[in-house]
DNA sequence: GTCCGTGCAAATGGTTTGCACGACC
DNA sequence: GGTCGTGCAAACCATTTGCACGGAC
């Protein structure tokens, strides 16, 4: 995988979430913008757990609730994009808070963002076909990604 | 939504998962039987729960955690097809047991199988950007479904 | 008769919630 | 100073696991 060019600017963005929050009368504490910042300099995609880690640098009493509420909080204002999974913790994207691509490594769960192909054609067809109003999608590419298969060879065997 | 026309045909389905069970040294109880018929007999994506109460039916001993057991072994066999969710039970489709892609109610949780667009030229683009070997993927469509916007309006909010 | 599958109950683990103290505006 | 955010602990809930009995082959 090529490293993602764009996606937006780590700055942009963080300037973007901070007034966000004010514009909704919201507090910005120091944990706020802790994780704020850890969400915009990665595109790694981080569990609430790696950015807890993250934050617990700056803030060693920071507690895992706070990172669940304020992700949660930005989740709804639209800042971060949520990829939930069933068998792993989600994984948060604060880069592009918008749905999108991904592929998936089985093995190392790391998660990356090819080149979008596009997708919102797709979903007009969709939703001239089913009646659905839509609202969002998600698709993700499963696999094993070249580290993994250096490491292990491809056997499909996650 | 056009009533999926076809997906396969639900008796063909249930000979190929009894035969597979059975090809793979497993036993054909009663219950497995059930849980078996209760995933081929509907396009509906069931819950477990969904089949869990299908099958107390006839069987009204049932645990869940033998519709779980077994659900869970039609999957290694590649006979269901596993959507998992972060926020609500996990859903599966015994008739089209091959990833494909989805449109998902946002207020009542209806799935509906959308005709196919050709995801696996998509898929091809995405293991040649990223070096990936892609295994599987997965395409949903979120959004309310005509009878939802027929019961309470368009409004974004599931 | 052997071993697998079942059913019950307890454990798991990511996420959420309730509540009281402390901090932001 | 009033209110919101934090941190702790307990609750939640879908799913998984351990184990002993009973049934499939």
């Amino acid at each position: 995988m090529v490293p993602t060019p764009s996606g937006h600017d780590p700055v942009e963005r963080l300037q973007h979430m901070v007034d966000t929050l004010k514009a909704h009368g919201l507090r910005m504490t120091p944990q706020r913008l802790a994780i704020v910042q850890a969400l915009v300099s990665t595109q790694a995609h981080p569990s609430v757990e790696d950015i807890y880690t993250e934050v617990s640098r700056q803030f060693p009493t920071t507690s895992l609730a706070t990172v669940y509420k304020t992700v949660s909080l930005l989740k709804e204002l639209h800042e971060v994009l949520e990829l939930g999974f069933p068998n792993m913790s989600n994984r948060y994207d604060g880069l592009k808070p918008y749905p999108h691509p991904h592929v998936i490594c089985l093995r190392c769960k790391t998660i990356m963002d090819p080149e979008l192909v596009s997708i919102a054609e797709l979903a007009e067809e969709m939703a001239q076909k089913t009646g659905f109003a839509i609202v969002s999608h998600r698709l993700d590419f499963f696999g094993i990604c070249p580290e993994c298969q250096r490491r292990e060879g491809v056997d499909n065997r996650p």
